[in-house]
DNA sequence: TGGCTACTACGTACGCTGTACTTAGTGAAG
DNA sequence: CTTCACTAAGTACAGCGTACGTAGTAGCCA
């Protein structure tokens, strides 16, 4: 009898071996892998420990003696993307580097649409999260600032990234467990915006439409975005 | 028989009262209110439609009258507590004004810490997200831009603010389930970075933590956050 | 006024979830 | 060779969203 005490644990600290009784069948990149699979190709509702034990092929409740909780089967999923991450030698122009940097991060996200919705804080401390922020510590390395300053544009660069993906890829998520399409439901949603705004009641909304009347480029909002970050912690003179 | 057909439907288009049949027992604000006074005590993964309908004294399956699918009573609570925003009246310093929108939608958010989680662009539409739209943009008439670059300032604000508040709750959020403390969960966290860090593969990070050696001021980190947004749409000379 | 019918209310039931607990079997250490 | 920590996996339970069916109510029209 396993009695499983009640105290907080960091997954990465666990020893994946322990040395006694019969080698463990899975590692734990292994599970990553599998749950990854799962959430990118049917969303991470998808997720739960019983699929993911079925894509391995053994059973659920050998899981719990990789994972002590789902929670930290999110967490090794978020590392194991994190993982892909492609670092490089620091150009030596920060500026170019954080943008190279946010495009990356907002490539990783649109690969995996959960992503956005997992970050979380205290996964911030894993293997690949810590490998990715120091490499981009490395990347500011000309700016002359504190680090305490750096880590603030670090933070600011990804949650503006992290907010902007999310916008883009929210409806197309959550829309997967209903009856209909994102276009369907976008249009319902447009169309009772239209007679909301029709009504004369949000001027300015009305205005702000008609001014639009063509489709965004999300991509230059984007970069515009990127560019407006960057700026904000060395304006341009 | 009710068929319940599959097509998307706004919440706020569908009529509360039809005009045949009993009078409805409730109204959609005691249900939003109903839903966000469990989600304040219980956390949000405490809002399920048993729980909602025990609060508000009714059987399960009669929620279903007046809310679709439980997605749209998220969208109920999230328009219910967009609500509190306090409008004013435009100051004309449009900069006065944003970091107003930013420090009431922080204080908001504080109030409901359910609420970063639940916020989705697919929401921007209900009745209070347009009021406080239009007011945003109310403040900022004084700025000479196209009401694309205001509604791209609007969205850059909130998308700070908002992950900025959902980095602060969090991990007191997600532990609310676990048995036990957020710090306990956090001092196991930082002992294991200290280890990693420790290892010296690091270095910067490792500089980082020993820089800022006490508490951090999470305000003055708020508000220079708001203050770079800011200056990022009229960068002071 | 009486009936029709749209509506509200809600109990039952199904398939799904996370996971506590239990048992059986394995293989390295003493 | 025994011991025992470990892996593997089945069973079971409480809770979830919600499809479906039924009973009763009240406004409309004849």
């Amino acid at each position: 009898m396993a009695v499983r005490g009640a105290v907080p644990e960091v997954i990465w600290a666990r020893p994946q071996r322990t040395g006694r009784g019969p080698r463990p069948a899975y590692t734990r990149d292994d599970i990553a892998a599998a749950a990854v699979r799962i959430a990118d190709a049917q969303g991470l509702d998808a997720v739960s420990m019983r699929h993911v034990a079925a894509e391995l092929g053994c059973g659920t409740m050998s899981l719990y003696n990789y994972v002590p909780r789902k929670e930290d089967l999110y967490e090794l999923m978020v590392d194991a993307v994190g993982g892909e991450h492609e670092l490089w030698e620091p150009s030596g122009d920060w500026r170019t580097d954080m943008r190279r940097v946010a495009r990356q991060t907002r490539e990783l996200m649109r690969r995996h649409p959960w992503l956005p919705r997992l970050m979380s804080p205290a996964y911030g401390f894993s293997p690949n999260a810590l490998r990715y922020l120091e490499h981009c510590l490395a990347c500011l390395d000309p700016l002359q600032e504190r680090y305490g300053t750096k880590l603030e544009l670090i933070a600011m660069l990804n949650g503006m990234v992290t907010a902007y993906v999310r916008n883009e890829l929210d409806t197309a998520e959550r829309v997967r467990a209903l009856p209909w399409s994102e276009d369907e439901e976008n249009a319902v949603r447009i169309a009772y915006l239209g007679g909301r705004l029709a009504t004369g009641a949000y001027p300015r909304m009305a205005a702000a439409f008609t001014e639009d009347a063509g489709p965004i480029d999300l991509e230059a909002v984007f970069e515009r975005a990127v560019e407006r970050v960057i700026d904000a912690f060395a304006p341009r003179r």
